[in-house]
RNA sequence: UCCUGAGUAGCUCAAUGGUAGAGCAUUCGGCUGUUAACCGAAGGGUUGUAGGUUCGAGUCCUACCUCAGGAGCCA
C-alpha cells in the first residue's frame, strides 16, 4: 500500500493509497458519504459508497465524527465535482479514535467568536485559515534565514534574561533570578552590537517581551523579532539592507505559498508592488505631509498609529521614513552630525494600514556621546559597562534593524489581528493555552 | 491607565417591562453526487455576578467581573 500525502496527491491518480489524518467535515447522503479529510498537508474529499465497502466499514464511516482520527484506504480520481479536484474513493476505512458525539469537537464549520476562538487555539489552528497563516508565516521565517545566511550573516542568537532595559523599565517583564531582579529581553540588539563586531555581520532570531499595556490588533506581549547589524554601516546601509530584505521575503511568499494567499483572499496586486526603490521620507516632510491631510501634529512628536496609516496610504508600497527627533527614539540612536536634534535613524512603515514593520539605524559610536545618553535616560550606569567598552575598543559606525515577524506575517497575509500570525499569542488578557 | 461597546442553549444570535426563541452542533429517522447539503423529529436555559425599582425584569437603575475595539506606547 502506498502511503500519499494530500498535498502531493495529484502524483498518484488511478493508484490506491492510504492516508492518515482526520476528519475535517462530513456530509451524507443515504447510503453515500461524502468525508472530507485532512492530514496537515491539505483536505481531500472522500466517497463511501455503501456497495463498494462491507457494512461494517459503512458503519464505521457513517459514526466518525469531526476531527476523528483516522486511516483511509482507497482509489485517487480526478474529480470535477469534489472541492480541490481530487477525490479518494474509500476502500477501506478505519477510525484511530472517534471523537464522542457526547463530547462534540467544539470547533464547528461555522462563524465563532474570537474569545471561543482564542480559548481553544489548541484546536483553532486545525482550521484552513490558521494553517494557510502559520505556513505563511513558515515561509516567511524561512526567506528572513535564508535572506542573512546568503548575505554573509552570521546568526548569534541572545539571551533571553537580560540584567537591564534596552528602553524603559515599566515594559519589561521582571523575574526573579535566583533573588536577583533579571528581565526578559526587550530586544538583542545592544547583544547584537557586540557579536557585529566580532563577526561583522550578525543577526539573531527569537521572541522578545514587552510588558506593554497594549490593547490592540498590533500588540503581543511576546512576539518574534529578527535584527541584523553590520559593522562599518551607516543608515543608507540600513536602508538599503531593509528595502531589499523586504522585497526577498514578499517574493518568496508570493512564489512558494499562493494557495494559502488565495485561502486568505488576500489581495495579490498590493504584493505584487513590493519592489525596489522603497520612497524614503524625512521626517521634516512626513510632518509637511501629515498637515497637508489636515492632521493635527506638531513636529518633534511620534507618529501614532492612524498618522502612520495617513503617510502610507500616499505610497504604493513600503515607506521609509528617516531622522525622527532623537527625543521619541532609543537612547543608542547616532545623532545627526548636521542636525544633532535628528537620529540616524528609519522605520519602514507597510502599506494598506499596517504600519511600523521595521524600525531601526545607526548606533552612537562614540563613548562620551554614549555616557551622556546613558545619563540623560538615568539608566544605570553600571549594566551598561560592557556595552561601552565596544567603544572603547576599536569602535566603528554600525548599524542594523529590529523586524516583527508577526506584523511582517499580519501584512502579507492580510489579516486584521496580529493575535493570529502566531500559534498560540500571548496578549495583556491571555496567556492560555 | 483612559474612552466606547458587548455578555441569553455547546456555538452564532433574536426576544414593546407581561409564557425563554431560531439557525448551526448533538441524537434518531429519510435520501446514491453532496458543496457551511437538504427534509422530519427529539433533547438542550440559575439570561456574567450581586443588589435595587416594579404586581411582574433578559429588558430599567447601581456596583462589580469578563471580553472586544480604540487611545497612549511600541515591532
Amino acid at each position: 500500500m502506498v502511503s500519499a500525502t494530500i498535498e502531493k496527491i495529484a502524483r498518484h491518480v488511478g493508484e490506491t493509497v492510504e492516508l492518515k489524518g482526520w476528519l475535517y467535515n462530513m456530509r451524507e447522503s443515504g447510503k453515500l458519504l461524502f468525508p472530507q479529510f485532512r492530514d496537515g498537508t491539505g483536505i481531500i474529499q472522500g466517497v463511501v459508497s455503501a456497495k463498494d465497502v462491507s457494512p461494517e466499514v459503512f458503519e464505521i464511516a457513517r459514526g466518525l465524527s469531526q476531527e476523528s482520527s483516522v486511516i483511509v484506504q482507497g482509489i485517487i480520481r480526478e474529480e470535477k465535482r469534489a472541492p480541490g479536484g481530487f477525490e479518494i474513493s474509500v476502500s477501506h476505512l478505519e477510525s484511530v479514535q472517534t471523537v464522542s458525539p457526547g463530547d462534540p469537537y467544539p470547533i464547528a464549520p461555522k462563524e465563532h467568536g474570537i474569545e471561543f476562538l482564542l480559548d481553544r487555539r489548541h484546536l483553532w489552528l486545525r482550521s484552513q485559515r490558521q494553517h494557510a497563516i502559520l505556513k505563511v508565516r513558515h515561509e516567511v521565517i524561512r526567506a528572513v534565514r535564508d535572506y542573512f545566511d546568503s548575505h554573509d550573516f552570521t546568526l548569534i542568537d541572545t539571551p533571553m534574561f537580560t540584567p537591564a532595559a534596552c528602553e524603559g523599565t515599566t515594559t519589561l517583564f521582571e523575574v526573579d533570578y535566583f533573588g536577583q531582579k533579571a528581565y526578559l529581553t526587550q530586544s538583542g540588539q545592544l547583544y547584537n552590537e557586540a557579536t557585529a563586531a566580532a563577526f561583522g555581520k550578525t543577526y539573531c532570531f527569537g521572541p522578545t517581551f514587552r510588558a506593554e499595556k497594549s490593547k490592540t490588533r498590533r500588540h503581543l506581549t511576546e512576539f518574534w523579532m529578527v535584527e541584523p547589524e553590520m559593522s562599518f554601516a551607516r543608515l543608507e546601509e540600513v536602508m538599503n539592507l531593509a528595502e531589499d530584505f523586504i522585497c526577498a521575503i514578499v517574493e518568496r511568499v508570493i512564489a512558494n505559498r499562493r494557495a494559502e494567499l488565495k485561502t486568505l483572499e488576500r489581495n495579490m496586486a498590493p504584493l505584487e508592488r513590493v519592489q525596489k526603490p522603497f520612497p524614503r521620507l524625512h521626517y521634516d516632510d512626513a510632518v509637511k505631509l501629515l498637515k497637508e491631510k489636515g492632521a493635527t501634529f506638531e513636529w518633534g512628536g511620534d507618529f501614532g498609529a492612524p498618522d502612520e496609516t495617513l503617510i502610507s496610504e500616499n505610497f504604493d508600497r513600503p515607506v521609509m521614513v528617516h531622522h525622527y527627533p532623537s527625543q521619541v527614539k532609543a537612547f543608542y540612536m547616532e545623532p545627526d552630525p548636521q542636525r544633532p536634534e535628528l537620529a540616524c535613524c528609519v522605520d519602514v512603515l507597510a502599506p494598506e494600514g499596517y504600519g511600523e514593520i521595521i524600525g531601526g539605524g545607526e548606533r552612537i559610536s562614540s563613548y562620551e556621546g554614549l555616557v551622556k545618553r546613558i545619563q540623560e535616560h538615568n539608566l544605570p550606569p553600571e549594566a551598561f559597562t560592557w556595552y561601552l567598552d565596544l567603544r572603547k575598543y576599536g569602535s566603528v559606525p554600525h548599524g542594523g534593524f529590529g523586524m516583527g515577524i508577526e506584523r511582517c506575517v499580519a501584512w502579507i497575509c492580510g489579516i486584521e489581528h496580529l493575535r493570529e500570525a502566531i500559534a498560540f499569542p500571548r496578549t495583556i488578557t491571555r496567556n492560555y493555552p
